[in-house]
DNA sequence: CTGTTACACATTACATACAATCTTCTGCTA
DNA sequence: TAGCAGAAGATTGTATGTAATGTGTAACAG
């Protein structure tokens, strides 16, 4: 028996690896929606050919984080608000689905990461550090969706976290971290609780106040 | 303005022709689970190069209806029971939700496509043709997933779609089609009555009950 | 000066070539 | 005969070549 198991799909191909580096460029803004996706440059800019990053661009555009055009190549998707409204129903809908299943779960595993991902989230606040807040939130969510341990569930939502990312950062990063920080607690509480009904629903309020609060002034 | 509108992504890549070919040959069975995906071979039998045949398989893992091992090529996706049950429990979700936000649309339209569907499966059902009856059972989900008018939840359910489909068809093809179909009548008629949670509750039933059909005898 | 057309350029989509890795068969050894 | 080493073959992953399509610019006509 081996010591590192791999994932099934092996993260050793120059195209994954491209695929992750574009990706994070997209997340962190680095790329910002309606930026072209040059094979050709990308590229030479990477010093690989172009057979793996056009691979890695395919991948992003069949995951929705990119839209291409016959003969006109891809570019960063946008989420505009039509958009985000669709994405954010789908999305608590799943992160319903995923705080219920993850209470089935091994909950004193998942009690604490949360607990770690709420007390970061807290620093960060009183640092001011909206890097940290985000990256705390994230972890939070993903904690959750581990948790699920639904593979399926994890390759829907997904994409679905990207885009919703895309579009949270184009308005500002962190509105009222605190009513966030206050959700993720109702949820923890949930979970604690064993309440896989009182989690979805936690949940579920969570991801809509997350989309109103971003709506609630552009 | 033209007259042909073209859909986003165009479908004249060969690479995209060749995803519809295998994605067809996966879902009527005349590739099933285990079977390889080998890039040379697909591509002497389709008298084309590898690239585009690469492409597509790339994309049939990336949705995964087919898996892939590093430097060993890429498989027609298996879905065992646990696997089953997961796909499942997203998809009674989110056809929930379809079923849910298709009460907002059109629902004139949507009823009258319903209503087709439901007549084709009767007749389908009548006379003991279990391909009519998979077609119709298929085109009142897709009716109701294209009514809901949300790409996103297209996405995301698209691939999962197809999953259970490989799933079911391992097993009878249409085991009790008559409750599917008063099931669909169900969903059918909260549809008219404009009741959004009865038919959001309609449709996640008629997917537990599809998925209980399915186990009640291996 | 404005609108159109033609041409050069860049990029995409596909084909092919090469290198690294895996599988399988063969033949040797115990 | 069973088991293993090793080479041959096949396939994947990456690089590069080529034809077709789209874009942008510049010259020219009106």
């Amino acid at each position: 028996m081996s010591v590192d198991e791999q994932p099934l799909i092996s993260r050793q191909r120059l195209a994954d690896q491209v695929y992750d580096v574009l990706r994070g460029r997209i997340l962190d803004r680095s790329l910002v929606p309606g930026d072209r996706l040059s094979v050709p440059l990308l590229a030479s800019e990477l010093d690989l050919s172009r057979s793996p990053v056009r691979e890695a661009v395919q991948r992003l555009v069949v995951e929705g984080l990119a839209e291409e055009q016959l003969h006109r190549g891809a570019r960063v998707a946008g989420v505009d608000a039509a958009d985000l409204a669709d994405v954010f129903a789908v999305r608590q809908t799943l992160e319903g689905l995923a705080a219920s299943l993850a209470v089935a779960g091994d909950t004193a595993g998942l009690v604490t990461v949360l607990r770690a991902s709420i007390a970061d989230h807290t620093a960060a606040i009183a640092a001011d550090d909206e890097k940290a807040i985000l990256a705390a939130d994230q972890a939070f969510h993903q904690a959750l969706l581990t948790a699920a341990h639904n593979p399926h569930l994890d390759r829907a939502l997904g994409p679905l976290l990207g885009r919703a990312q895309i579009a949270m950062l184009s308005g500002d990063l962190s509105r009222w971290p605190r009513k966030a920080l206050a959700e993720h607690k109702a949820i923890l509480a949930a979970i604690r609780a064993g309440d896989a009904g009182a989690a979805e629903t936690a949940a579920r309020d969570h991801v809509a106040a997350v989309l109103a609060r971003h709506l609630s002034r552009g």
